[in-house]
DNA sequence: TTCATGGTATCATTATATGATACTTATACT
DNA sequence: AGTATAAGTATCATATAATGATACCATGAA
């Protein structure tokens, strides 16, 4: 499968079947193993049933289909602890979160993705939007532009041309120098604000946590329904403490 | 390592260490993680190799140690949609966590111990109180006593006999004839709560939530200071609306 | 009932993981 | 600074353990 003679392709076709689950991929069959992760039917025979005997997939007897178990959450608590950011700034962000009333998150910068790591909802919304780990093409979120926004010239227009960018909802915006343009804006003004990209009817403003080089591997988003407010409000009334919250998390 | 010939044994020590990291041990250099592990160094290496080049573990050039990656809260975004419990309940503890203002959680019997599922914090509060997927004896919890309350007399009797039932707080009951009057108590009531058992001056209710066998596999629980309330506030204020809560979610 | 599909079990073959060892790079100590 | 010691990396012969083909057994549909 790779190269190099440290790499063990027995270990590498088990994560396979972890990562064939998803959004849309909640449980799946042998079969269905089979299909979505490409390896031969006895090596998904015996990935899974080692998976299932090590506790990381949960076997429905009757079905006997496969799902996620609860060491996939275990998994995530590991991660919180270890990510020093995390515990810096989920107090802030409770706080931020009682002061505003509205959904609060901490984006991260994940290859040319940005990763929700914490979401504090306030409001019944998507499923999608109130819970951690999902991942956004960072070009279309307010968090991925106030990041990219931190960084270099070249890497922002690089940036700019080669990550993804694809249309989710009817407002998305697909031309790449608009975005661009709005990444500039957003380095000036040091917040970036972003209508309907991901979910219509959704205004979302990020402000990013800037590390001590001056780059941002973060921001920290709160997002908002596009029916009650308008982004004036948004700017006057959310961008302030945002602003205050993200330079306490910066310490 | 075990005996089925289905079993793949490399897969299974490529697990190992991914659970070699807990809040303990956040991140580990190579001659940790064969201490932790207790595997051959040859082979750790091979697993730490091809998990990073996987994308499961981070690597500090620098230092050279591994980190979990943020693949880790994938597997929990994915773990989210897999279970249905967590998309009928979560809008409800949203609901919950604005009216009470108070921290909620979705706690889930997992073997022994009960697993935090959803957690919406309020307030500031030990870091471990507030991030999900932490693991906690199910016998030291409002919440896992009140599963078990929902269980056969002899399942009762086995779990109060033989689950792990550590000393975490000076508060915490450690003798097993009296949580199980506790949770015999938590049957008649439909409820249960604790005093400091997990945390000193923490305040813990729950209430199951029951499937249509009777039998409940998880409960919502709210947690307030001890220092700001006292047992029959939280009875009279919290409990009805958590009782509303969770019969909404069974629907 | 029969048929088709999905899941399970077995086994000879050899590719692949193994673990010992040597080498290189970092860190600690004097 | 210079040496010692530990930590990390690379290599390789060997055989174990993963492989994948195939046969077998449930399950559910027609």
């Amino acid at each position: 499968m790779k190269q190099n003679s440290l790499y063990v392709g027995t270990l590498a076709k088990g994560l396979r079947l972890l990562r064939a689950f998803d959004e849309t991929h909640v449980s799946l069959s042998l079969t269905e193993l089979i299909e979505r992760t490409g390896l031969e039917k006895s090596a998904v025979q015996r990935m899974a049933y080692t998976l299932h005997s090590e506790g990381m997939l949960d076997r429905d007897p009757d079905t006997r289909r496969y799902r996620p178990s609860h060491a996939w959450l275990e998994l995530a608590y590991a991660y919180y602890w270890s990510d020093p950011l995390i515990a810096r700034a989920l107090p802030k962000l409770i706080e931020l979160s009682r002061t505003l009333g509205e959904t609060v998150n901490l984006a991260q910068i994940s290859g040319d993705h940005i990763i929700y790591a914490l979401r504090l909802p306030n409001h019944r919304t998507h499923f999608a939007a109130s819970i951690v780990g999902r991942r956004v093409p960072a070009l279309a979120t307010a968090s991925g532009r106030v990041i990219l926004a931190t960084r270099s010239e070249e890497e922002l227009r690089d940036s700019c041309a080669s990550w993804p960018l694809s249309a989710v909802t009817p407002k998305t915006v697909t031309d790449r120098a608009e975005v661009e343009s709005d990444i500039r804006a957003a380095k000036r003004n040091g917040y970036a604000i972003t209508e309907g990209q991901i979910l219509l009817n959704e205004i979302s403003i990020a402000v990013p946590i800037i590390g001590p080089d001056g780059r941002a591997e973060a921001a920290v988003q709160v997002s908002v329904s596009g029916l009650t407010n308008d982004l004036d409000h948004v700017r006057r009334k959310i961008l302030p403490v945002l602003l205050d919250t993200t330079a306490s998390i910066q310490g």
